[in-house]
DNA sequence: TATCTAATTAGATAATTATAAAAGTAGGTG
DNA sequence: CACCTACTTTTATAATTATCTAATTAGATA
């Protein structure tokens, strides 16, 4: 995980309100005001936090007439906790920092043709990251792909969707539960 | 964890600049001024940094004439970052908060003898931690205690050694590893 | 003792942020 | 349409904190 994204993570979780919220959210999804009052607070700070945890990819949300119930995204704070552990383990040269939004587009259009194909498969860390991200963006956060329809995905970028596959796990943004495909949220919390 | 120490923790991990110690010190001990070079920040940066982890029982350190090598204590760094994941799951009525110290000094008086013997054991879970913490208080932060010495230890609170030990596992006080028991720092780091 | 080195403390500044009051928005209902 | 409810945005304030410079402490050595 980047080391930004890491920072951000823990910052959501270094509030005691935060804490809290996460506390209930894990006995089930509850509405604004219903955490306001179980936390004594009103609903400005209650969406201000929500919108700290929802930064990096902790809350989903459903709508129902009025009212919006927000839950944990367990996934990811699982994925987010351990990534602390993994530091420095990440294969890198040394510190990873963030990506300008110019050079990513950079690296984009060198290695996709006009036609989007992937043209050939960066060795560099950082713009190998880049290009899984890209790829990324057609496929839906919290959606389960089974694994001939992640084939079926990949392959519009490359014929070799195995190896992309298998980069896209080793990087952690997607993770493998029984032969079925889901993006990471941690990782990929930027992607709408 | 108490939900304060919880908070700590990540507020800990909250930082940049203490993220990238994290990642250096993961590759081995270093001193106060090779950090900050790494870095590129001053002394009393890395001092005012070094502090905030060794709060929350995140650093080792060891002297050698003048030079104080800092390592990271990954057991700890370990059982801070999965603590979030059994938030709730405590047993506890409901959200644990910190106790005071008077109220600590009370449980204490009350459930010791003038001799130090243990009269009987709390059922309510905020007098267990207080009990058991103050138990803890002849051992050494860091030092591995073999399983006869810890029964040994323990026998002189109470003869049921053997529950008190588990109770102290199932609290997270101690880990143990191979027979070998330990002070788990996160959650004790209060101890000196 | 004087001196050197490494770490810490004190004090100052600039940036971040948790909270709430007041105003605004968006969807639902009479 | 007017009205209600739930959430969000704006703005302000108070508190926290990351960083530095300058001064201080602590230990080792000559």
């Amino acid at each position: 995980m980047q080391l930004n994204k890491m920072v951000e993570f823990h910052k959501a979780l270094g509030d005691l309100t935060r804490i809290r919220i996460i506390g209930l959210l894990k006995q089930g999804p509850l509405h604004g005001q219903a955490i306001a009052g179980k936390l004594g607070l009103k609903p400005p700070t209650i969406t201000h936090h929500i919108a700290k945890l929802r930064e990096v990819g902790l809350i989903k949300e459903r709508r129902d007439k009025n009212t919006i119930y927000f839950s944990l995204n367990t996934k990811a704070l699982e994925m987010g906790a351990k990534a602390i552990l993994n530091i420095g383990s990440g294969g890198g040269d040394e510190m990873e920092m963030a990506v300008t939004a110019e050079e990513r587009e950079s690296i984009i259009k060198n290695f996709f043709t006009k036609e989007g194909k992937l043209k050939n498969y960066p060795a560099q860390r950082k713009k190998k990251l880049v290009v899984l991200e890209h790829m990324l963006k057609g496929l839906e956060l919290g959606k389960v792909y089974p694994e001939k329809e992640m084939n079926e995905y990949l392959k519009q970028f490359h014929e070799d969707y195995a190896t992309l596959r298998r980069e896209l796990i080793m990087c952690q943004f997607m993770y493998r539960e029984n032969n079925q495909y889901e993006l990471n949220p941690v990782e990929l919390w930027w992607l709408k």
